[in-house]
DNA sequence: CCTCCCGACTCAGAAATCTTCCT
DNA sequence: CAGGAAGATTTCTGAGTCGGGAG
């Protein structure tokens, strides 16, 4: 079941939101369409509308007959007016308008001229009509002139424009090198008070481009072919390489993966002798490449074992020092860390769930394809693959990336960021967390608002509505489109009625995949009128019609933000995910450290559920838990013998008095594990060898004689030993199945954090590992009053 | 004007690596 | 105290969101 903590405050009877809503308040003044109602007059499908021709998924499988249907059916129906007085208002016709005529709801009070201002205002206004012109398009990766960028950057600073690659910088110029100039890189920008968020995100920025993998280098181990073996040259080679590391994995069990593959290996393979062999992917035998890989694997294991730790450490710093230069940036003047600074190397794509290009060959990337965004009077970084060249070099100042390529695959582009610590990085976070807080300030009118829109006449409105509800409550993602050569999941927009079950009165079970094709598996109580509208959303649909069919994630966003500046979709989950949060920590957090931490994640753990953040048991989970189970038995069972003995012996002493040192011992038996025979003569791996042999023999009785006070020793240890085990099993059962670490990274103002550890004396290092330190630095100073 | 596509950014779990705990 | 496994953290890169602009 869904928990619905945060929003309890915020959601009294349905009753007494609806009716008297809004007229007076101030989130019904700002909207126009709420008003535009009542002109709703025909009803236009939608889904012909918006998506015929189009490329996305769903265009093709609506329905029409279901779209007529649908909307024209009165919904007077007897459920809904007897399910809730509240929305008899809208009960009677459903006229739906057309949308385009309410869309561009009527620049009433507080309506947003768009194009126009935007609700950033603040520093950099004016940049504002001068980008909308073309110097986007400028930033762009593809264009290579200088556009009509000169105009413009009197105007504003310095925008894009873009410049011939000339040679480098001569190797070992200031940045990265080891001693910087740019200041310790600890710019406090949260002190200044000026968090601007303008256009322009820097004025100066000089980086060293980015690392390259090290190129291929043959191996020369054979392909076997219908057992012959086959020397690939050295392309499909490596290829090869890449589906035998896979071969340990579960890709390599999908049908679609191992196509998509074969058809990418074979077209290596077209001008060779190879191809007219090779023609069928099971009578491809990666072995002796998969024990090649195994092999290599182990001789850097045992290296690395023959290590002293200080070796280890010297290895680590060497390989720092070989990338040192790529690590650092100046971003106006300052020091700043790069995030991901190494290009991805090539392999094959390992797509999530039934993604159709999974097990493609993702090729390496050259610095042909590689742009850099660095400075207009920054030295060109020169390019570290011998007899290659930068690709592109752009100078433009709006974005906060400093290197990109466009990815083989999906066509989309990666780009190189500075790290989560850094300014850029950390500003917007704030910004983020900000933004939630504000929307912590008009829920309430805003949930006042969709309740009403659940009675609407246009079926839009009501969809919009209805939708709306899910976000808020459920956290769900607000569900773009998606196109047919991308995995086929779902968020709230783009719901299909095969993803929904109605079990009245209230309950409505969600079943989909969700981003990441991660399951969302939840039975939820609503309100009887989402759980009516729902119902008649899906009403004469195919099962894979969209729920949703007349709203569209961009008249969703719009009509938020008329609610409130800067709102979207997304900010509900922060908003849910943060709110929850400071509402759980309200609780006892226990007396130790210890039991305050384990208080917190719990805490954490109700967010992440809340989030659907599940990670995948790890492959060992079943037998871990399988030997902890037997472990307790084995603990259960000596405490039983213990307290066997220990009542014999109390019975025993009857001579003496019960308990004394003289009574006779009495004997116990314990099963022990078998000890391995090690001998300092055996190799490294005989031991092990032995050892396992050992732990792999069944437990051998061992009887021990005992008194009283040993017993009784013996007793207390092992029921403490009991007590741990369980609770061990009891967490590692409760938290395998959830991911805390999301939602602490991304949904949780770390604020909260902070201010409930130090209300609670817990150093915040105990919740916040070392990077997360440092990209919540700018929270760090927050005293245990804050309020989210 | 209205789509549709693109670009830039956040968010996501898996995999790799490091650390700690247990026997 | 070693050696390994479990657990925690970091890295990696795929998958979303969302706004803007071209056509």
């Amino acid at each position: 079941m869904s928990s619905f903590a945060s929003s309890d405050d915020d959601s009294r009877p349905l009753a007494t939101l609806v009716r008297p809503s809004a007229r007076g308040a101030p989130a019904a003044a700002a909207h126009p369409a709420a008003d535009s109602m009542d002109e709703d007059e025909d009803d236009v499908p939608l889904a012909q509308v918006r998506r015929s021709g189009g490329t996305k998924r769903k265009s093709a499988e609506m329905h029409p007959a279901a779209d007529e249907s649908d909307d024209d059916e009165d919904d007077g129906g007897s459920a809904y007016e007897d399910g809730d007085e509240a929305m008899d208002g809208g009960a009677d016709d459903d006229d739906d308008l057309p949308l385009a005529a309410r869309r561009p709801a009527p620049a009433a009070a507080s309506s947003p001229a768009r194009k126009r201002a935007r609700p950033a205002g603040g520093a950099v206004t004016p940049a504002r009509g001068v980008k909308a012109k073309g110097a986007a398009a400028a930033s762009t990766p593809k264009v290579v002139t200088k556009v009509k960028s000169e105009r413009r950057v009197s105007s504003t600073k310095t925008k894009t424009e873009t410049t011939t690659v000339s040679p480098g910088r001569a190797p070992g110029t200031p940045l990265g090198a080891a001693d910087g100039e740019g200041g310790d890189g600890n710019f406090r920008w949260w002190e200044g008070g000026n968090k601007t968020e303008g256009e322009v995100k820097w004025t100066t920025l000089e980086h060293n481009g980015v690392f390259f993998p090290p190129e291929y280098e043959p191996h020369g181990v054979p392909l076997l072919y219908a057992g012959k073996e086959l020397y690939l040259p050295p392309e499909a080679e490596e290829v090869a390489t890449f589906y035998a590391s896979k071969l340990q994995t579960d890709h390599v069990q999908k049908e679609k993966f191992r196509s998509n593959f074969f058809a990418d290996f074979k077209k290596l393979l077209v001008d060779t002798a190879f191809a007219k062999v090779i023609t069928s992917l099971d009578k491809c035998d990666f072995s002796r490449i998969e024990a090649y890989l195994e092999d290599e694997k182990a001789k850097k294991k045992a290296e690395k074992k023959g290590q002293t730790t200080a070796e280890r450490k010297e290895a680590r710093e060497a390989e720092a020092e070989r990338v040192r230069q790529f690590t650092v940036a100046l971003v106006d003047g300052r020091e700043e860390t790069v995030g991901n600074f190494r290009v991805e190397p090539p392999n094959l794509f390992l797509g999530r769930g039934d993604h159709p290009l999974t097990g493609k060959v993702k090729r390496r990337i050259q610095p042909e394809d590689v742009t850099l965004n660095l400075g207009p009077s920054a030295p060109i970084p020169e390019c570290p693959v011998a007899g290659h060249k930068w690709g592109k070099v752009i100078h433009n100042s709006c974005v906060t990336w400093l290197a990109g390529w466009k990815d083989s695959i999906t066509g989309g582009y990666k780009y190189v960021w500075l790290s989560a610590g850094s300014a850029f990085k950390g500003m917007s976070d704030h910004a983020k967390f900000e933004k939630a807080r504000q929307l912590k300030s008009c829920i309430a009118s805003i949930r006042k608002e969709y309740r009403k829109g659940w009675a609407a006449k246009g079926k839009e409105i009501r969809q919009r509505s209805t939708a709306l509800y899910l976000i808020d409550k459920l956290a769900l993602r607000v569900g773009n489109e998606k196109a047919e050569d991308e995995a086929d999941t779902v968020g709230c927009c783009s719901l299909r009625v095969e993803h929904l079950k109605f079990t009245p009165p209230v309950t409505v079970s969600f079943d989909f995949l969700g981003k990441d094709s991660i399951r969302y598996e939840n039975a939820v109580e609503v309100d009887k009128a989402v759980f009516y509208n729902l119902q008649l959303f899906c009403r004469n649909k195919q099962p894979s019609d969209n729920i949703f069919h007349r709203l569209s994630v961009t008249s969703l966003n719009d009509y938020l933000k008329q609610l409130m500046p800067g709102l979207s979709a997304k900010v509900f989950r922060t908003f849910n995910a943060s709110v929850t949060l400071a509402e759980c920590l309200q609780g006892d957090p226990g007396e130790t450290v210890t039991d305050k931490v384990a208080f917190y994640n719990k805490q954490n753990k109700v967010v992440a559920e809340l989030c659907n953040h599940v990670r995948t048991l790890p492959s060992g989970h079943k037998g871990q838990m399988e030997k902890l189970e037997t472990r307790r038995a084995e603990a259960v069972a000596w405490v039983k013998e213990l307290k066997r003995g220990l009542a014999k012996w109390n019975k025993g002493g009857k001579g003496a008095k019960a308990g004394a040192a003289s009574s006779p011992a009495v004997e116990v038996t314990q099963y022990m594990p078998v000890k391995p025979e090690i001998v300092e003569t055996m190799t490294a791996d005989e031991k092990a060898q032995e050892r396992k042999r050992a732990a792999d023999m069944p437990k051998v009785p061992t009887v021990k004689s005992m008194r009283g006070d040993q017993l009784k020793a013996h007793l207390k240890r092992a029921e403490e030993r009991l007590a741990k085990l369980t609770s061990d099993m009891e967490m590692k059962e409760d938290l395998q199945t959830v991911a805390l670490g999301t939602s602490k990274q991304n949904y949780l103002d770390p604020r909260i954090t902070v201010a409930w550890c130090k209300a609670n004396e817990v150093p915040v290092e105990k919740i916040f590992a070392k990077t997360l330190m440092t990209k919540f630095s700018w929270a760090m100073a927050e005293d245990s009053s804050f309020v989210f």
